[in-house]
RNA sequence: GCCCGGGUGGUGAAAUUGGUAGACACAACGGACUUAAAAUCCGUCGCUCGAAUAAAAUCGGCGUACCGGUUCGAUUCCGGUUCCGGGCACCA
């Protein structure tokens, strides 16, 4: 063997080896327990970055480790390839977005390959390939039929210099971020996906989900947000120029908080809503108000940090249980997405009302009894007269609210419901709204329906033909898929397959007159939501998925990035639902483990354009500034020299030029180094901050091992040819006649192997990495001198060689997943076998791991004072005595008699004086 | 703003889930080898703390973002604060 490690050329033989027996190729037959290990395929950005390396390394450690435990694994590999970045590298590169993604996509193939994932690569896919999307537009189809597709208006941001639909990331600052023009909001039609009718199911099979963390699962139930309340009606008789009363002279809200209904001092609407705009009618300012309003995103975050502002309309409804008049005010905060569009306004004991009531000196009017006590601190920061009986602060009332069970809180000032508790409350009133045919309990969703529709091009065409006789006539399936014209080049402005007449114009199915295709595509959601049974179902051209999927799904370990705890996951698991209602998959959730990877970030630069849009600066195109303790406080453009602001650390994106590609790590160092450096920087689910300083020991440990194993060679050679001829017994019996010496290094391997096995059951693949460097360290303690040719029959020498055989061989397949080349190659050289692969999981042996003597800690009050080594079996009275004995001990007593003696077995002795 | 995580040496991190804080590495420093450098090997490495000493060994104190609590014992559990990251429905 070579006395040097040399990646390149073993890793490039490794990759033949596995390529010419095509070792990774998945069969549905096989007597061997299933395993589907899945990582979220790739956005086709242009190159791989560290994000990637880290995601497809956990997912390729865990398919080689149930592959040597003896797994039928499959582990396929997609791409995700419909997107937005593909348009904005077209507007940029005048490039179709198809030749772009295809380009992206062999070039991030190779690099896969290069990296020496056990991928079946002959279940490739790409999202933006008819065969795959057609079966999007059929059960697109299928959902219209069973009334789970509908369409609806829908909000979207509008940028009126491109005269364009932007999507949320390029809105900065409420402005378009190539124009700088200020966005504004508009209301179109769109295609919604009814994930409500599938709330409930959702929420409860997250009980049926324990491989799953526990924080993505609370994430998930946060989000569909089940909430049980009351929807009720204010009446008026507002009437529009026509006579007829607006709305049928009702005003709906909805409300988790009946039992607060009787503080109600005024009602909030969007901007949008019918009132609101009756009364702007008649008053220009607050016509200009509602105006203003529809300007600015329509992001929530920015919706919930932006300043409340409202104007009141001038109108009155009627409170239907106390019969008050109560003031209708426009809300910019009040979304007329959510619910009916206005919301009922109880500035007591909701943190928004309160606000608002302040800020517009509106009436507070309490009704949960509170018995805090209104000290004179409280006076001081919130001294407003009318606070004098109640604590309005909704922080402070909310704290004190919190440390009460709901039932201890019983409602005051409400008339016939004084002294309800929160629940009776509820119950009450509800049913007092309802004799009067004004309202009824309700379940009500945070979850909406998922809005499909996209104004883009490179997406999945929504098989809708509008016929100017028939109207929205669903495409037949016979005539699917809608192919996409893959040779457009959008300019930034307006969808270009508006400008393409051979798609556009069609014949109706219905009447076979002309009409016009949805121009329209889906969310790329659509796309991820159910790839994973389509690698799985053999790709058949007739069908979406076939028998096949039962056998590999569910996908039994599936790795990705935390970012998609909610969206992605929850969407697939919707899909997933449809299809099994729809007798396709049997099923009920796809994936039954996850495994959810910490995001690796790296700092972002940007800077304004002349225009106002947002450029951003990748980090090695800025020279830092930082202060003494090295925060970074800002940086300049290396082209420039210009000032360019940091914006923190932040997930590795196209979009903000933070990705770091690996092929520099993988040309100089090698597949193996990058692995076991990206395994080795931080257990698998924390986040990490990008720094290459540890490349260096990675590869220098690689070094090592090779040349330990050079050095090795013919000691694990001699040692293989022994047990071949069966000279050396190696049982127990040998081994307890070898030296304490050689015995206790053997312990010491075997103690490392079941602590590394334990680590990888947790997936702490950091600890494993770790765990192969100690091997190596308690290894190079062996003495191979002794079995120097020729003089290796010495029963010392036997030992020596038949150690460094057994600790060589639990080395090289523990580290097999992380570093699968060199311990590929190695394998082969020192002639344990053919293919590693091949080899039994190693498994820590009981004679290795038993010890006649333990070492227990020795602590005084709680403090270590110092240890002691004891037999394994010693009794509670012996330990003890030996305990209250040690010199230690006996110094920090100084004399004083033992109050308590606390005895951790196998691990400490704690004396309470 | 709301929901979910996280904060441990100069750095990445570990601690068998309430029991020796800092394993394994990186960087740095010192040494060996070399004409020299690289590579390699050996050693030191939480603290502008205290005692001891010529120097060390050694002995002790403090230390897991901050404040408080529970416990014989807290990086781990509980309450509060703060900073950082992820998500917030059109980035994927």
């Amino acid at each position: 063997m070579q006395p040097d490690y040399h990646p390149e050329s073993i890793e490039r033989q490794a990759q033949q080896h596995w390529d010419d027996r095509q070792t990774f190729r998945a069969t549905e037959q096989s007597a061997k327990p299933k395993y589907y290990c899945l990582s979220m395929f790739p956005y086709p950005s242009g190159k791989l970055h560290m994000g990637h390396v880290r995601n497809y390394t956990i997912g390729d450690v865990l398919s080689r480790y149930h592959l040597m435990k003896g797994y039928n694994v499959m582990q396929p590999m997609g791409w995700d390839a419909f997107g937005l970045p593909a348009e904005n590298a077209a507007i940029q590169n005048k490039v179709p977005p198809a030749q772009w993604t295809y380009d992206n996509i062999a070039y991030m193939k190779q690099q896969l390959k290069s990296l020496g994932f056990a991928i079946d690569w002959s279940r490739e896919l790409a999202t933006c390939k008819p065969d795959y999307y057609k079966w999007n537009q059929w059960l697109f189809l299928r959902m219209l039929e069973k009334g789970i597709a509908y369409k609806k208006t829908q909000v979207v941001n509008w940028d009126p210099v491109d005269q364009t639909v932007l999507a949320n990331e390029q809105v900065i600052d409420g402005r378009g971020w190539r124009t700088g023009a200020i966005v504004e909001k508009r209301e179109i039609p769109g295609y919604y996906l009814g994930i409500t009718q599938y709330a409930e199911e959702l929420l409860s099979d997250l009980d049926k989900l324990p491989g799953w963390p526990e924080r993505v699962k609370t994430m998930q139930a946060n989000w569909i947000g089940k909430s049980i309340g009351v929807r009720f009606a204010f009446t008026h008789d507002i009437r529009n120029d026509a006579g007829a009363a607006i709305n049928d002279g009702k005003l709906w809200v909805f409300t988790t908080r009946a039992d607060t209904i009787m503080g109600v001092t005024f009602c909030a609407v969007a901007a949008e809503h019918p009132l609101a705009a009756h009364a702007a009618l008649s008053d220009k300012k607050l016509a200009d108000f509602i105006d203003k309003c529809k300007h600015g995103s329509v992001m929530e975050a920015d919706m919930a940090t932006m300043e409340k502002e409202g104007m009141d309309t001038g109108l009155k409804v009627t409170h239907p249980l106390t019969g008050e008049q109560v003031p209708v005010w426009v809300g910019n905060y009040v979304l007329m997405s959510y619910g009916d569009g206005a919301v009922m306004a109880v500035p007591a004991h909701d943190e928004r009302d309160f606000e608002f009531a302040n800020q517009y000196e509106l009436p507070i009017k309490q009704v949960l009894e509170n018995t805090l006590v209104y000290t004179t601190e409280l006076k001081a920061e919130f001294p407003r007269e009318s606070y004098e009986h109640a604590y309005f602060d909704t922080k402070i009332w909310k704290a004190w609210y919190a440390s009460k069970s709901p039932d201890e809180v019983l409602l005051f000032n409400s008339g016939k419901y004084n002294g309800m508790s929160h629940a009776e409350a509820v119950d009450a009133i509800a049913t007092d709204l309802a004799k009067l045919g004004l309202g009824e309990k309700k379940v009500q969703w945070r979850l909406r329906d998922w809005g499909i529709s996209r104004q883009r091009y490179w997406g999945c065409p929504i098989p809708i033909i509008h016929c100017d006789a028939c109207g929205s006539v669903p495409v037949p399936d016979d005539q699917l898929p809608v192919k996409l014209p893959e040779d457009c080049v959008p300019d930034g402005s307006g969808n270009p397959l508006h400008k393409r007449a051979d798609f556009l114009n069609c014949a109706c199915p219905k009447c076979g007159k002309p009409a016009k295709r949805e121009t329209d595509t889906m969310d790329t959601f659509v796309d991820s939501s159910w790839y994973y049974a389509r690698y799985a179902s053999g790709f058949k051209s007739d069908a979406m998925v076939d028998e096949e999927t039962s056998y590999w799904m569910p996908v039994d370990q599936y790795i990705g990035g935390i970012e998609h705890a909610i969206l992605h996951l929850l969407y697939s698991r919707f899909w997933t639902k449809v299809m099994r209602n729809l007798g396709l998959v049997k099923y009920d959730e796809p994936f039954a483990n996850l495994l959810t990877q910490g995001m690796v970030l790296n700092h972002i630069y940007s800077r304004r354009t002349d225009k106002g849009g947002i450029e951003y600066f990748a980090p090695e195109e800025v020279a830092t500034i930082r202060d003494a303790a090295g925060k970074v406080l800002g940086a300049k453009a290396l082209a420039d020299g210009q000032p360019v602001e940091f914006q923190g650390m932040g997930t590795m994106s196209k979009s903000k030029r933070n990705g770091v590609d690996p092929q520099a790590l993988i040309e100089q160092y090698g597949a193996d180094t990058a692995r076991l450096f990206m395994m080795f920087a931080a257990p698998p689910e924390q986040t990490l901050e990008w720094a290459d300083s540890g490349v260096e020991g990675a590869h220098r440990f690689l070094k090592r091992l090779w040349a330990s194993a050079y050095k090795n060679e013919r000691h694990i050679e001699f040692a293989l040819e022994s047990r071949k001829k069966g000279r050396f017994d190696w049982n127990d019996e040998a081994w307890k006649n070898a030296a304490p010496s050689q015995n206790g290094l053997r312990h010491q391997i075997h103690r490392i192997l079941q602590q590394a096995n334990y680590d990888l059951s947790k997936h702490q693949f950091n600890t494993v990495a770790s765990a192969a460097m100690k091997l190596l360290n308690t290894i190079e303690e062996i003495e191979p001198e002794a079995v120097e040719a020729g003089k290796g029959y010495t029963p010392s020498g036997n030992v020596q060689a038949e150690l460094a055989c057994e600790s060589f061989s639990i080395l090289l397949r523990l580290l097999s997943p992380i570093c699968p080349h060199i311990t590929h190659a190695l394998w082969r050289e020192l002639g344990y076998g053919e293919d590693i692969l091949h080899a039994p999981w190693p498994e820590p042996l009981a004679a290795a791991l038993e010890q006649d003597e333990i070492e227990l800690v020795l602590q005084v009050n709680g403090k270590l004072r110092g240890n002691m080594l004891v037999a394994k079996n010693a009794d509670k009275a012996t330990l003890e005595r030996l305990a209250l004995a040690h010199v230690a001990v006996q110094k920090h007593l100084a004399g004083a008699t033992p109050k308590k003696i606390v005895i951790v077995p196998g691990r400490l002795i704690n004396i309470v004086a």
